[in-house]
DNA sequence: TGGAAATAGTTTGAAAGTCGAATTATTTTT
DNA sequence: AAAAATAATTCGACTTTCAAACTATTTCCA
């Protein structure tokens, strides 16, 4: 066995885990009814006040169809508040309630827990290959696009 | 900038393009018509010979009546075959035909070109300190699960 | 300035993927 | 031999997704 071989079959171990780790630990307590799908809406709306459907369907990579299915779910969870623009009456503008905000913290706090525990694992050689590791495949991702 | 937050913003970036870029690179010339789940299918069945139905699925994460349906596309795609057991007349094998044995290899080479780009950064202690702590790092997350 | 074009979002219809429960066929246990 | 267990498929329901049609509104320009 080379070490291209284990370090592919490592990677791909890691992402799957990682993925799987991530979904359960959004699915707890208060926040059961809440989806994958429901957690990436909700951080692309951010805590920076209002934001219109398209620019968040934008960031999220799907039509503007889609978005008003996802957004139609977490209205109705209070996770989002939808508003018409008074400015420009076509435009609609998504915000977070207090309950989707509470959920946007309670989603990062997970995201940096795991990274406090990952790199607490490695000394300090380790973290310098492991970030030039990702750098390059966030690089190659990049270029793929 | 402290190595935590690189860190943080390179999964983030990572996680958010892998699944999209993955099945684009899929999809060329002759493989237009395969979707990712298919290749996730067609991975978990793999080059060494048959592998009955719950094995797949339970590899995979979904029921068998999930699986059966990807299997049903999957056959009529002519990249899987399926053959009922002569020891046991309940289990159903499935493996891939040549035609699914080369999607195979498609695949295969997107992440070994993957794992190339990420090797020829390194030198031979940094591919040596890569592997321990990418097991490091498997082993912590599979403890989590 | 009034009609055409552009823009923002929603709705609709179709396809894929998923699950749990019911069902069928077969094997194992008692 | 009958009952229980096992393997897979089918069924019905639900979610997510897209593209295209549609509605409402604003902007452009002749």
């Amino acid at each position: 066995m080379n070490i291209n071989n284990a370090l592919n079959e490592l990677l791909v171990v890691l992402f799957k885990d990682i993925n799987e780790i991530e979904e359960k630990a959004i699915r707890t307590g208060q926040y059961k009814n809440m989806t994958a799908n429901d957690m990436h809406v909700i951080e692309a709306i951010g805590l920076n006040g209002a934001k219109n459907m398209s620019a968040v369907a934008k960031a999220l990579n799907v039509t503007t169809g889609t978005l008003t299915i996802a957004i139609n779910s977490l209205v109705k969870k209070n996770y989002v508040e939808r508003v018409r623009s008074e400015e420009d009456r076509r435009v609609v503008l998504v915000s977070l309630t207090p309950k989707g905000r509470k959920a946007f913290h309670h989603h990062k706090k997970f995201h940096d827990d795991m990274i406090d525990q990952i790199v607490k694992q490695l000394d300090e050689p380790e973290k310098q290959v492991l970030e030039k590791t990702l750098t390059t495949l966030a690089e190659f991702f990049k270029s793929k696009k």
